[in-house]
DNA sequence: CCTGCCGCCTGCGCGC
DNA sequence: TGCGCGCAGGCGGCAG
């Protein structure tokens, strides 16, 4: 559940199942999704066992779970993580990677990741922010986000707009969706070379990023298959809301030109051809 | 310092 | 049917 509304769905999510419970036991099924945790998977469970969670926190696509002893369990979900509330003795899913068992009767946590870029780790001391996450910029939707420090580094930067936008030492939270989203409306192309973004367009499509991301989360965020579910594994609503991501060939809602899909970072960018020409200026 | 490329994984849909 | 290819909401490490 990759961007920041699917991220903060999760966080909503898990706060209902895990603040304030006791873990008795956490399973690791695969080592992978543990691997940032360098003691080893053994280490992880044994360092767990017997600690409450607090309330679940959000940097960005970065969660973690604070836990009553100051330390915290850091996530990232990556392209295909999950976490999911289930009954105790409900089938395990194909891939689940992590299980949490609490002391009290109630149901288990889950962590699966088909694809395991994501993964979970041990931050001691990391209830508060996590000091692996210390590089990654604070949010739009973080009352304490510098507008006036994300402006001056997007124009600091030699770079292509989106490349910046998906720089989460720059802003976090962004990824490929919103990013072709809040360039679409912002009318902006994906290679508009960063140092020639006036001021106020680079508060501009920080705007339309923080407006895109806030429509999604309002309804659940965006879930094209089963990959991208809340923790009960109910889908969001937005794919009904984008314009662009994923439209190549539908009719620009704007001007009703044809979207296209282009090669971009090994991957695609959606833009629209007319509303979304070409800048003068290209950084790829 | 900065920017950009590559590798990490599994699975699905497509064309041949 | 099978196989290879391209593609997928991400990021860290490293080369230049």
């Amino acid at each position: 559940m990759p961007e920041l509304p699917e991220v903060e769905v999760v966080r909503r999510g898990l706060a209902d199942f895990t603040t304030g419970r006791t873990i008795d036991a956490v399973e690791v099924l695969h080592p992978r999704p543990v691997r940032r945790h360098l003691a080893g998977p053994d280490d992880f469970v044994a360092l767990l066992k017997g600690q409450t969670f607090a309330v679940p926190a959000r940097r960005g696509k970065y969660l973690w779970l604070p836990l009553e002893s100051g330390d915290a369990v850091l996530a990232h979900l990556g392209m295909s993580g999950q976490f999911r509330v289930q009954p105790v003795g409900a089938p395990d899913e194909k891939h689940l990677r992590v299980r949490f068992r609490f002391a009290d009767d109630g149901g288990e946590v889950r962590f699966t990741d088909q694809r395991m870029f994501g993964g979970l780790s041990y931050s001691e001391g990391g209830a508060e922010l996590p000091s692996e996450i210390a590089h990654i910029a604070r949010d739009p939707f973080d009352p304490l986000f510098d507008e006036t420090l994300f402006v001056s580094g997007l124009r600091r930067r030699k770079t292509g707009l989106k490349r910046a936008l998906l720089d989460q030492t720059l802003v976090s939270g962004v990824g490929n969706i919103y990013a072709d989203e809040a360039l679409w409306r912002a009318k902006l192309h994906y290679a508009k070379a960063t140092e020639t973004m006036k001021p106020l367009q680079a508060r501009e499509i920080l705007g339309h990023a923080r407006a895109v991301m806030g429509e999604a989360l309002d309804v659940g965020g965006t879930s094209f298959d089963a990959l991208y579910v809340n923790v009960n594994g109910e889908s969001g609503y937005f794919e009904r809301g984008l314009a662009v991501y994923g439209q190549e060939g539908s009719p620009c809602p704007r001007d009703g030109r044809p979207i296209r899909r282009e090669p971009f970072m090994n991957r695609s960018s959606f833009r629209c051809p007319k509303c979304q020409p070409a800048p003068r200026h290209a950084r790829w």
